[in-house]
DNA sequence: AAATATTACGTTATAGTATAACATAATGAT
DNA sequence: ATCATTATGTTATACTATAACGTAATATTT
C-alpha cells in the first residue's frame, strides 16, 4: 500500500517534498505535453506547504500576499482545474478543499484520509479496496470510470494526544 | 451486495418505493425519538420521487410548487440536514446533490454509483469494501469514524443504448 | 390545564464557493 | 513575421450554504 500517512505525524515536516513535488509536476507537464505556468507552479507550492488542505480563497489570499496583488477568482479555479487535470492536486469534495497529489504519476485509487483532530489529510492508495470497488461495478454491471473515497477518522497522533 | 441499482434499468419505476421510504423513515424517527415534521416529509417525498439526485435548490423550488408558497433556502437545508443526520439521506459532495437512502436502517459503507450519462444514482452496501477500507485505516493507524465513497462511470442501461 | 422548556419554522441578510463572458497577453507553429 | 493557440486579467454574476433572530408549535412539568 502505498500512502503518505506519515504526514500525520508530528515530527514529519514536509521535508524537501515541496521541491520534489515541484520537479515531478515538471514531469508529468512534461509527459502531458502541457505548460506549468508561473502561476500554477506557485498555486502548487502553495498546496503543497500547507498541512490542511487549502480552500480555494484561501488560496487566492496566499498567493496575492505571494504576488503582492489582487488576485481574482478565476486564476485560482483555472489553476486548480488544470493542476486536477493532470493529476497533481485532488479535491476533497466534502471540504470543498484542495490537496496537493503525493504521487501524480500513478494511476491511483484516491482514498483520502481525513483527521477531524488536525484537518491534516493523508492519501493511499491500496489496491484491494480497488479490486472490492472493481467487484460492486461488475455486480451491477456499472462501467467504472473513477472513484473518490473519502475516510473520516483520528489521525494516530491525534488519538494519542487526546487520550 | 445490497444494491439499489436495478433503479438504473429502463423498466424500474420506483414502484411503491416512496410510500415504502416513507414508512420507513416514520419507523426510524420513531427509533431515534425525533420527529418527522410535514416540511421533512415532504422533502424525502421530493427527493425520493427524483431519479437523479437534487440539488437544495431544486428541492425549494418543488417544495415551492407544492405548497404554493415562497420557500426560503435554511427551510430546505434544515430538513436536510435532519434527514442526514437519521440517515434517510445522503449528500453526494461531488455533486452538492442529495438522494433518498435505499436501506436507511442498516449500518452501510455509503458507496454511490454515479452515471455520468443519466446522472441516476444507486447505492450499494458491500461488505469486502468495508473491511478493505478497515484495512487501509489499521495500517496508517487511522481511527476509522465513516465513509464516503463515490464511484463514476456508465450504468448498463446508458451503456447497452449507446453502444 | 397552565406554565415552562424544548424543538421546529419563518424571515432577512449574508457568507462561501464557483463560473460565464469577454478583453488582453503570452507562447507555439507555419 | 504572421497566425493560431493557449493562458491570464477583469468584471460581473450564479450557485451553495449558513448566521441570527423572532415566532410558532410541541413536549414536559407542575
Amino acid at each position: 500500500m502505498l500512502t503518505n500517512a506519515r504526514l500525520f505525524q508530528q515530527s514529519y515536516q514536509h521535508p524537501q517534498s515541496i521541491t520534489a513535488a515541484i520537479s515531478q509536476a515538471k514531469l508529468v507537464c512534461e509527459k502531458n505535453n502541457v505548460r506549468l505556468t508561473s502561476a500554477r507552479e506557485e498555486i502548487l507550492k502553495i498546496v503543497w506547504l500547507s498541512h490542511q488542505p487549502l480552500g480555494a480563497y484561501q488560496i487566492q489570499d496566499e498567493l496575492s500576499k505571494l504576488l503582492s496583488k489582487k488576485i481574482a477568482p478565476p486564476t485560482v479555479y483555472r489553476a486548480l482545474a488544470f493542476l486536477i487535470d493532470n493529476g497533481l492536486v485532488h479535491k476533497l469534495t466534502s471540504l470543498n478543499a484542495y490537496v496537493g497529489c503525493p504521487f501524480p504519476n500513478s494511476e491511483h485509487s484516491n482514498i483520502f484520509l481525513i483527521c477531524k483532530g488536525c484537518r491534516k489529510v493523508a492519501e493511499a492508495v491500496h489496491l484491494p479496496t480497488n479490486e472490492t470497488i472493481q467487484d460492486v461495478c461488475s455486480k451491477t454491471k456499472f462501467g467504472f470510470d473513477a472513484q473518490h473515497i473519502e475516510v473520516f477518522g483520528t489521525c494516530s497522533n491525534c488519538s494519542s494526544h487526546r487520550a
